[in-house]
Formats: structure tokens, C-alpha cells, sequence
DNA sequence: CGATCGTTTGATCGAGCTCAAGTACTGTGG
DNA sequence: CCACAGTACTTGAGCTCGATCAAACGATCG
């Protein structure tokens, strides 16, 4: 029920049945999908105490992606039916399970959002790493997003190409640019970001307040969403 | 409480603070993410029966994603405090959204696949024709899958651009390219898919039940995973 | 029958990938 | 402390693919 894993392991395969959900007791993980040609997309890194494979378990009969211990790791294995079971009995469990998800999904989405809607090798570059930085900062420091962030340790360039969707090299050039623009200050360890707002503000498309939606047929004011809006009627495009 | 909404209306904005969800009663929408100038990512399509939104009041404050009506719709708002205190009831709703919101992350993470695994353009939107034809196929014929399979309706070329990451231009010329090689046969109402596994086979790379991570410094056979070895230890890396 | 929207095709250009060579840093063992 | 090996990083040159710009063509609808 219980294993230790090598750095390299895999966990989980996506493709593979979903039979059984993983609790990552220590070490670190990285979530990622992988072509048949050896190409990656890391999604994102998962940490001790969170629950691997549950969107399979519960949805489609297949994990979706690949988990791969990037640290020496401890796992315990849950059969499908027994999390299901516990779920039922455990409405916490359920809780818990959603707000995972939701989580998960969001970090998906990013993923998408800046491999298709970045126009540049930068602001692929940038939005991972504004991306990355934000969804691992511990605890609550959103506020003080302006101050500077220091970028995980040991994620080398190759990773932050599968992470971005560039190649090496590339990864490398828009780095150099960045430090020479001011913008980052890469250490042998750490990437420090100098300047997140101005990173963001010059390389990525990120979901602001205010998105760039076309409200073409939509007549009414574009920050109207139903909700406010019960009583009205829009008007018929 | 409940809307009638125009083609093309918003019915919840990216990043917009996520205070209901919506349960879309008629019509359908298309859930995508934007960039600030205007460029599109079509995540896929919501129909009659779903609810809207549920990532955003699970998890972060803001909703991650914008849904628009692409036809006249009714949906019926839901505060959120009202929704989860619903959930907290009923624990049905909590397992019918967990189902959702793993079929949305798996969407999400297939978006992302072929938008950074896909080689080329050509492999883009077969991935994306492939993924879209199979996300929507009502019922279960997944079985079936040799078979040929109607393109849904009225996705204009544009459209397949903003789904697949591409430009109209390209999305034009693939689509000659692949008539010309017998794989589709596009009408002015549907694209007919001809041979869907020989365009899977050519230029996707999907997940695979036997997809190609590396297992470098994993010794042991790459099929196994830890609930197969639950008495093994690995050998340390 | 004209207007509008979607599709088709061509020409050009540039960003980023690939290939290739060279450099810096880390860790290990003597 | 130094030599060595391995890994990661850096930089350059060339080239390919897809975006962009531009201009017709076709269908549908009022």
C-alpha cells in the first residue's frame, strides 16, 4: 500500500486505468503529459499531502496525465473503489477532493491560456514564470505581488521549456534578454523575479479584470453578468 | 434568478470575482479564455444541463474561464454560498460536480497537450478535431471510434483557429490538405471525419497506453506502477 | 440583385527550432 | 588542492513553418 520512490519514478501514467488514486506523503512530484516522441508539458509540481489521479478516478477511465516523483517520494496507494467509499462517507473527503480539482483545473487552463495566447517566446517565458511562481507561493503573499519573487530552486532550462513550451535554447536567449532588460536576476539557484507587475505588464496576455472578450452582439454593459442583471432581458442580437 | 441570454452574450468573465454559478437550462456555450488584444482560446462547448463556473467558487475567487452563448440560452443563476451550502446538503450535487469538474480538467489538460506536443500545424487540428469530435459525441461510442464522425455543426474555420491555436489561413489549408488525402470530407454543414484512426495515426501524438516518458533512472519495468509493486521498494536513483 | 460573411489561395517575412560548438559550474576522487 | 567527468548553460548560423497581408471567390439572406 505504501511506497518509496527514486527521484525519476513514475507514479502515475497517463493512458494507463485509473484504478487507484495516490497520497504523496513526502517528497515532490511533477504533474506533466508527454507525446510519443518524447516531448513534455509540465504542468505543474505537486507537493507532499496532495492527492494524485483523482480526475480519473472520477471521471474518464484513464489518468490523463503522467505524475513523476522529482524527489525521492513516499506514496500511498488507494483502490478506486475504496476512495469512492470513503467519499461517501466522508463529505469532508468530497470537499476536499473538489477544491483539488477546481485547483487543478485552473492550473490547466494557464497552461493552455499561455501556450495559445502568448504571441512570443517572452511572453511564454514570462506568464510560466509568473504562472509557476504564483501557484507554488506558499501561503497567502498575493498582495505583495509588486515585491520580487524568487523563482523555485533546481527547475532547470529544460524544464522550464517543457514548462513554457520552448525549446532550450530559446529558453536561455529570452533569459539573457530578461536579465539585460532588468527584468530577472538568475543566480546559479534562483531565478529572482526583479519586477513582476512590469514582466507581466510588458510580455503577458493574463486574465485581467478587464478581458478582452469582443462584446459584438452584446449590447448591454460588458461587466454585466446575469447574476446582475435578473430582472432585465438582453436584448436580441 | 433566471436569464434569457443572446447568441454571443457573456455569461461569466475570466477573472471576474466568482460569486454564482450558472446553470445553463437551454441553449449552448462556448467556455474560452481571452488575451487583452482580442485572440481566442476555445476550451469546448456547453450544452443544455451544465453548470457553469463551478471551478472558480470551489476554488480561487475568480473565475478562470468566460462562457458566451453561441445560441440563445436560458441559465438560472445561483449565489454561491447558496450553491455550496447545496452541495453541503445534498451530497449527490458534490459528486455530480466532482464528475464535472474532472471531465473539465481533462479537457483542459488535452487543450494544452496539442497546443505544446503537437509538431506541427497539420497535427494541431487533427488533435483538436479528434479531441472535440470525442468530448462531444453524445453516448457512449467510443467503441466505434473507426468509424467516420460528423464534425459538429456551424464551427466556422475561425473558430477551429481559436480551438486549435492556428491562424483561419492555416486552419483553411490543412483542412484542403487533409481532403486531398482522403482523411475528411468537408461539406458546407459538416466536416466529415473519414478515417479517424489513420488521421490519429499520422499526426497525433495522444496519449497513448503506452506513451513515451522517459524512465531514465527508473530501472524497473515502465509498465508498473507503485499499486502493481505495493511490496517492492524501488531502487534508490 | 447587392451586401455580408465565410472560404480559398498566393506572396512575403520573421520568429523560433534545429544543429553545432563551446563555456561554466558541480561534484567526486585522488 | 587539483584533475576529471558530467551536466547545465550559452551563443551562433541556417532554415523551416506558420503568421500576416492581400485579393478574390462563393454562398446565403434580405
Amino acid at each position: 500500500m505504501s511506497s518509496a520512490l527514486a527521484a525519476n519514478d513514475i507514479i502515475l501514467r497517463e493512458g494507463y486505468p485509473a484504478d487507484h488514486v495516490f497520497l504523496l506523503c513526502s517528497g515532490q512530484a511533477k504533474v506533466l503529459t508527454s507525446s510519443s516522441d518524447g516531448r513534455l508539458l509540465i504542468l505543474r509540481t505537486a507537493y507532499a499531502g496532495e492527492i494524485l489521479g483523482l480526475e480519473a478516478v472520477l471521471g474518464t477511465s484513464a489518468y490523463c496525465v503522467t505524475t513523476q516523483a522529482s524527489s525521492p517520494c513516499t506514496v500511498i496507494s488507494l483502490a478506486r473503489e475504496d476512495f469512492l467509499s470513503i467519499m461517501e462517507a466522508y463529505p469532508q473527503v468530497s470537499q476536499s477532493a473538489l477544491q483539488t480539482l477546481a485547483r487543478d483545473f485552473s492550473c490547466a487552463v494557464l497552461a493552455a491560456r499561455r501556450l495559445a495566447l502568448s504571441p512570443s517566446a517572452a511572453g511564454k517565458l514570462a506568464c510560466a514564470l509568473l504562472d509557476w511562481t504564483q501557484a507554488h507561493q506558499p501561503g497567502e503573499s498575493r498582495a505583495q505581488e509588486h515585491l520580487p519573487i524568487r523563482f523555485p530552486a533546481h527547475v532547470t532550462q529544460e524544464e522550464l521549456g517543457s514548462i513554457s513550451g520552448l525549446s532550450r535554447e530559446t529558453v536561455c536567449r529570452v533569459i539573457a534578454q530578461f536579465r539585460r532588460e532588468g527584468l530577472i536576476h538568475p543566480n546559479r539557484r534562483y531565478i529572482t523575479l526583479v519586477d513582476p507587475d512590469r514582466l507581466e505588464g510588458l510580455y503577458c496576455e493574463r486574465p485581467h479584470p478587464t478581458p478582452g472578450v469582443p462584446d459584438s452582439a452584446t449590447g448591454s454593459a460588458p461587466s454585466q453578468t446575469p447574476s446582475e442583471r435578473s430582472s432585465q432581458q438582453a436584448s436580441g442580437g
